[in-house]
RNA sequence: GGGCUCUUAGCUCAGCUGGUUCAGAGCACCUGCCUUACAAGCAGGGGGUCACUGGUUCGAAUCCAGUAGGGCCCA
């Protein structure tokens, strides 16, 4: 039967896939082998695979099947995010597009529409894992607002409120007025803005002078309610303590002094928001000013706005800037470039606002948190990202855990008045009512008397108990499955979220069970564009990971994206590297096209053969001990690289070279049943890169029996020390081989032409004689004393070589060649002189180091003599 | 503004605790080949003052300091 001589993988890729889940390969039970677990980040249930998922996944995936081949009982537990804010913000939109918006709707309402988004569009990432062929185990499949995981989060609030660890405060949050919710300080992204600063004139109420305010934001001054000078500013001591008149409020208010202000910003005089601004609202509590807030939630002014009532913010600072410089309040507007912070979530600026939150205590967490990383418990991958880590857990603030959404955990707390402390916190409403008649000492209060509360908790809050609760270990503590697959082996995310997620997790961990959660954490980088800028939907500089996949075929993707990818370095994402993938699969296609192809017939082994089966094992041997390095230090795109070259220039462009029957396509029996070995060897050790291609190749190499798949193939071991002497052997003989194949070259000779080969000198690997006449198509090599005529002579260790042209040799280019050689070598010679020569590199430098350089300066000495007898010899000519 | 980090070939990166003339890999590029597995291929080739300056050392891509430029995080 005809194979054709291209790989397709698409049909190969989905029959493999339903194979391997139709016999249950990626489910995992507790047993007594070694477990190997990874818990996937959970992807927001809403969203749709991009390269950042593509690339985090195949390691992961690379990782348990690797640990499965190694007989280790792999687990990947597979799951999704409810993703509060995002979710919601997508509900929200797909609501409004209805005509429906969210204040109509009451919170059950709501939620209804939230799950059913949730179960329309959840499975929608969960499908497209499959296709890139991650081998998770779909019956753990869990989400973050599943039951178990709900009753975890609230179990954990509980017990942390018990603790005295959360509470409930007044607090400058971060508002997002789109999303209508705070958001912690890591979720607000600080970017460059160009905007105006404005000055403007704040009248003094008792003269006709005016001090000069810069601000950016101008509509914020119907919050003002004060100014700010430095008490050492010689400008404006004189008018501390009188009032002036608010711009456009027309409210007096006044002239206050304190060391924040920099006389040097601005005009060195401030106006104090203490209801909008952080640094205004410590300077307001430390004066006792009026806190004015004169922004509704929604970003619009609210009546303190007057005239602006009802106006966003945005629009105000424009409407009021005209009014100010009608009524000469304004100075003048300079550009300015400030930082402002926006929502990470709906890209809205944020606005800092007063409001009551509640808090998680990050004092003793966070200590937990980094003790685990200074003892090694938890490994980072690279080890770069401690500093940052450090750094962020050594300044942490509390943790502001609530959100006023609907989508998400609700917190269960209950109020009974109005009083800022006038709630309990409890299990369900039946304990609330005990609790709040037990706070009281009021019998007759019924349930309808309490008010639950309205907010929800951030998802962090339930992604930091991750590795816990996806085993029940907070509800059934000790529980098996918890007992065998916690800690995990290894967590494999992006370093954005290393606050929002890492350190909460190892934090959890040890709060809850007294062990690290993982033991290493592998940053993946980010994917870029080949111009290097992040992928976005705004820029469509994003590939369809599914189209990319259908075009290349999943491994493609796989090996392409690997092969560019060191732990933590962004990868500058090219579809070349998809190509490069591609014909990958495409050459080891074709390289059983050519196995197959052979007829097994009984007879001799050639020499060749012999030499390269020798060979060959050798070369595996060695590829095994890289390979297990590589995989130590999570060093992916090495290990696949070594193996593309091992397979690519090795496996084909030698071992299948040299085994090739001469003429026809009879090949013994012996050396046939070698290579199928090798070759199954080498798809072992790929197939967690390439899961489907080395699959299909397991398949068609022999006739297997049912069950005997690749996936749950043995991970080769090393057998033997490896053999140096016959790699180094080989290696020689592939420089001999490169020199004629390139003196062909410029010769413009056929590789068809048999050319003859004769050799002097110390070194020569005779063994590897074959290999050489083999490959570089030469008749039997020989020992020679004497340069044959019309010979070109190739120097290659120690050992010359003289190869036979029919035609006269160009002696004057011949000469050049040696003469080059010989300055070269005595550049080296000189070199090494200059370190013997120093009496101080000899008395300083360690024996062993001035051990080798005796030894080149041995082998230096030995070529230039041989160099110079053979110029010497061309120049008699 | 504070902290961290990086700069090696056109691109992406190796180069471990200084010591082979150590400057390397893949891709890209150039030349010649449709050689009976593969043109998604084969054979060959060119290409780098290791950002810059100074220091330590017998010896520096590697260690230290400064300069320039990039990135990340935090205010």
């Amino acid at each position: 039967m005809e194979i054709p001589s291209r790989y397709s993988a698409s049909g190969v890729e989905s029959k493999w896939y339903q194979h391997w889940l139709s016999k249950n390969y990626f489910h995992s039970e507790p047993d007594d082998r070694e477990p190997f677990t990874i818990l996937i980040p959970p992807p927001n249930v809403t969203g749709v695979l991009h390269m950042g998922h593509m690339l985090n996944n195949t390691i992961q995936d690379v990782l348990i099947r690797k640990a499965r081949m190694e007989g280790k009982n792999a687990l990947w537990v597979p799951g999704t995010d409810h993703a509060s804010i995002a979710t919601e913000a997508k509900v929200v939109a797909m609501l409004k597009a209805k005509g429906i918006d969210k204040s109509d709707l009451s919170r059950d309402e709501f939620l209804e529409h939230a799950w059913d988004w949730t179960h329309k569009h959840g499975g929608i990432i969960i499908d497209q894992l499959k296709r890139l062929g991650a081998s998770c185990d779909w019956e753990r499949l869990v989400f973050t607002m599943d039951e178990t995981r709900n009753a975890s989060v609230k179990k954990v609030f509980l017990d942390l409120y018990d603790k005295g660890l959360i509470y409930r405060g007044i607090r400058m949050v971060n508002w997002d007025p789109e999303a209508q919710t705070t958001v912690s300080d890591e979720e607000v992204i600080h970017k460059e803005i160009s905007g105006k600063l404005y000055y403007l004139k704040y009248k003094l109420t008792k003269s006709n002078e005016y001090l000069t305010v810069a601000t950016t934001r101008p509509e914020t001054v119907f919050g003002d309610t004060a100014v700010c000078v430095n008490p050492e500013d010689s400008r404006y001591k004189k008018f501390i303590g009188e009032t002036v008149i608010v711009p456009a409020a027309g409210r007096e208010v006044r002239v206050i002094s304190d060391d924040y202000v920099d006389p040097e910003f601005g005009t060195g005089i401030l106006k104090i928001t203490p209801a909008h601004d952080v640094n205004d609202y410590e300077i307001g509590k430390k004066h006792h000013l009026e806190f004015i807030d004169s922004i509704n939630d929604d970003g619009k002014l609210n009546h303190h706005g007057m005239q602006y009532e009802g106006m966003d913010r945005f629009e105000v600072r424009k409407k009021i800037v005209s009014e100010l410089e009608e009524k000469d309040l304004l100075l003048k507007a300079e550009d300015y470039v400030n930082k402002v912070g926006t929502s990470e979530r709906t890209g809205s600026v944020i606005e800092p606002k007063m409001s009551v939150q509640w808090f998680l205590n990050m004092k003793n967490l966070a200590k937990l948190a980094l003790d685990a990383v200074d003892n090694n418990e938890v490994s980072l991958i690279p080890t770069k990202f401690g500093n940052s880590y450090r750094h962020w857990l050594e300044n942490v603030r509390d943790w502001n855990i609530s959100r006023q959404l609907y989508w998400g955990h609700e917190i269960p707390a209950w109020y009974y008045g109005d009083g800022i402390d006038d709630y309990v916190v409890a299990e369900n409403e039946d304990d609330a009512l005990n609790k709040t008649i037990q706070v009281t000492g009021n019998k007759l209060l019924e349930i309808s008397d309490l008010r639950k509360d309205q907010d929800t908790l951030d998802t962090w809050f339930s992604s930091w108990l991750w590795p816990i609760s996806v085993f029940d270990g907070i509800i059934n503590p000790g529980n098996p499955e918890i007992e065998y697959y916690y800690p995990t082996n290894v967590l494999v995310t992006a370093p954005d979220i290393i606050f929002f997620w890492v350190a909460r997790m190892i934090m959890a961990g040890y709060e809850y069970l007294e062990k690290r959660p993982f033991h290493h954490v592998y940053f993946t980088g980010m994917v870029r564009d080949k111009k290097g800028r992040k992928m976005s939907k705004s820029l469509g500089n994003s590939p369809d990971p599914i189209k990319l996949m259908d075009e290349y075929g999943a491994d493609a993707v796989r090996a392409g994206m690997l092969l560019t990818a060191p732990a933590g370095n962004d990868i500058p994402f090219d579809v070349a590297l998809c190509e490069q993938g591609r014909n990958f699969a495409n050459k080891i296609w074709n390289a059983m096209r050519l196995v197959r192809g052979w007829e097994v017939v009984e007879k001799e082994q050639t020499e060749a053969a012999f030499m390269a089966n020798k060979w060959m094992n050798a070369r595996l041997n060695s590829e095994l001990e890289l390979l297990e390095e590589s995989f130590k230090r999570f060093r992916l795109s090495e290990a696949l690289m070594s193996l593309y070259k091992l397979i690519w220039d090795d496996f084909c462009g030698y071992y299948l070279e040299l085994i090739k029957p001469d003429g026809g396509k009879e090949i013994d029996a012996g050396t046939y049943e070698q290579a199928i070995s090798f070759f199954e060897e080498l798809m072992i050790m790929l197939h967690p890169f390439m899961p489907f291609l080395t699959e299909e190749m397991w398949h068609v190499l022999r006739d297997r029996a049912e069950g005997d798949d690749i996936i749950i193939g043995k991970w080769p071991k090393r057998k033997e020390a490896v053999d140096e002497h016959l790699l180094n052997d080989f290696k020689h003989a592939s420089k001999v081989i490169g020199e004629i194949r390139g003196l062909r070259s410029k010769e413009g000779l056929s590789p068809k032409k048999d050319l003859k080969v004769s050799y002097k000198g110390v070194g020569h690997p005779e063994q590897m004689d074959v290999v050489v006449e083999k490959l570089a198509n030469t008749s039997s090599i020989q020992v020679s004393n004497e340069k044959p005529a019309q010979s070109v002579e190739i120097l290659v260790g120690h050992v010359h070589y003289f190869v036979e042209l029919d035609k006269e040799i160009d002696a004057e280019a011949e000469l050049s060649k040696m003469k080059e050689e010989l300055s070269y070598h005595e550049g080296f010679l000189n070199s090494v002189m200059k370190k013997l020569s120093n009496q101080r590199f000899v008395n300083n430098a360690p024996e062993k180091v001035v051990e080798i350089e005796r030894k080149k300066k041995e082998d230096a000495e030995r070529k230039i003599e041989m160099l110079q007898e053979r110029i010497s010899l061309l120049t008699k000519k």
